[in-house]
DNA sequence: TAGATTTGACCCCG
DNA sequence: CGGGGTCAAATCTA
């Protein structure tokens, strides 16, 4: 970020000229508001596991697929926010995978060639992922496979400092559909009795999911940890006026989008499911307040029972 | 038997 | 050169 002699353009509510010399400017740490970011993926992953099966059992007439791309098209727009925030943050933007990809095949391809074709050795490790652009959302959740989209594991590391293995799942959609999204999955070494994971997504889903055929028996939650503490049935307004007191005008807008689909897709759910304000209003606040370390079980049972 | 997972090896980045 | 990400053969499972 270049700041030089000019007032921050991230704080709406200061004048004052950040750090100049391209010392980092902690006025303009956007680090509290990726944060915020991060938590609202977590709730939306959250309630598009709730939602999702709900409207799969209720009904089988496309509802279920528009509210699916219609979460999917929130985390992409948060994925947007933090990779917009991130790449002003270091004053330049990434360039993306495919970018990173093509050059580091150019450049494998020129040392081939100069070496001489009997001494290359052709490996079909041509995509490799950049670790040092790569646009990244990580989540801590207790449930961390479930998010609305079909993974493949493709491998399982021991990672230095960690008690546990990281596991590395692409999307199932990879070559069918050239889906470029990855995700790691790691367990944390928690004290706690739950057993909570840091979920990181690479890549976004290109792929146009079929969520009827997503698997059911897998519904879970997602449970990022400052929820437990801080997450109440208003918190959706709290986010909001955090977004404005944050972010820039333009960002303020683009979370203003994303809390108007919040309710978009929380109407629709309630006219699709039939239910009345009171069950819907019980269910919202149920997951949005405790009952953050449900299995998959409690959470149908739970859903099941706001329509009767 | 097809699809998913495991696991060792390979490759690149830092 | 070590760590981390990916590949693909072997193995497992429904």
């Amino acid at each position: 970020m270049k700041n030089k002699g000019s007032s921050c353009r991230y704080l709406p509510h200061s004048s004052a000229p950040c750090a100049t010399d391209g010392a980092r400017c902690f006025r303009c740490d956007h680090r509290p508001a990726i944060d915020e970011i991060v938590r609202e993926q977590s709730l939306v992953t959250q309630l598009r596991a709730v939602v999702l099966p709900a409207l799969e059992t209720k009904a089988d007439d496309g509802r279920a697929e528009i509210v699916a791309q219609l979460f999917g098209s929130i985390l992409d727009c948060s994925r947007k926010v933090i990779s917009a925030l991130n790449s002003r943050y270091v004053g330049e933007s990434p360039p993306d995978d495919d970018e990173i990809v093509d050059k580091r095949r150019a450049k494998r391809k020129n040392s081939e060639g100069k070496k001489g074709d009997d001494q290359v050795k052709v490996k079909p490790h041509e995509h490799k992922r950049s670790r040092r652009y790569t646009n990244s959302t990580s989540q801590i959740t207790a449930v961390p496979h479930y998010d609305g989209h079909q993974w493949r594991k493709y491998g399982q590391k021991n990672i230095n400092n960690s008690n546990h293995q990281r596991s590395y799942y692409r999307c199932s959609y990879k070559h069918e559909q050239n889906c470029k999204a990855t995700k790691t999955v790691q367990q944390l070494d928690s004290a706690g009795e739950t057993i909570m994971y840091t979920v990181v997504y690479y890549g976004q889903h290109t792929c146009k999911t079929n969520m009827s055929n997503a698997p059911l028996h897998v519904v879970e939650t997602s449970t990022p940890q400052s929820i437990s503490t801080t997450c109440c049935s208003d918190d959706l307004g709290d986010y909001s006026q955090k977004m404005e007191n944050m972010h820039t005008p333009e960002l303020a807008e683009v979370c203003s989008d994303e809390l108007g689909s919040y309710h978009a897709i929380i109407g629709a759910e309630h006219s699709a499911l039939g239910l009345e304000d009171e069950h819907m209003h019980k269910l919202l606040d149920t997951f949005a307040c405790g009952a953050l370390d449900l299995d998959s079980w409690e959470i149908d049972a739970i859903v099941r029972s706001g329509f009767c």
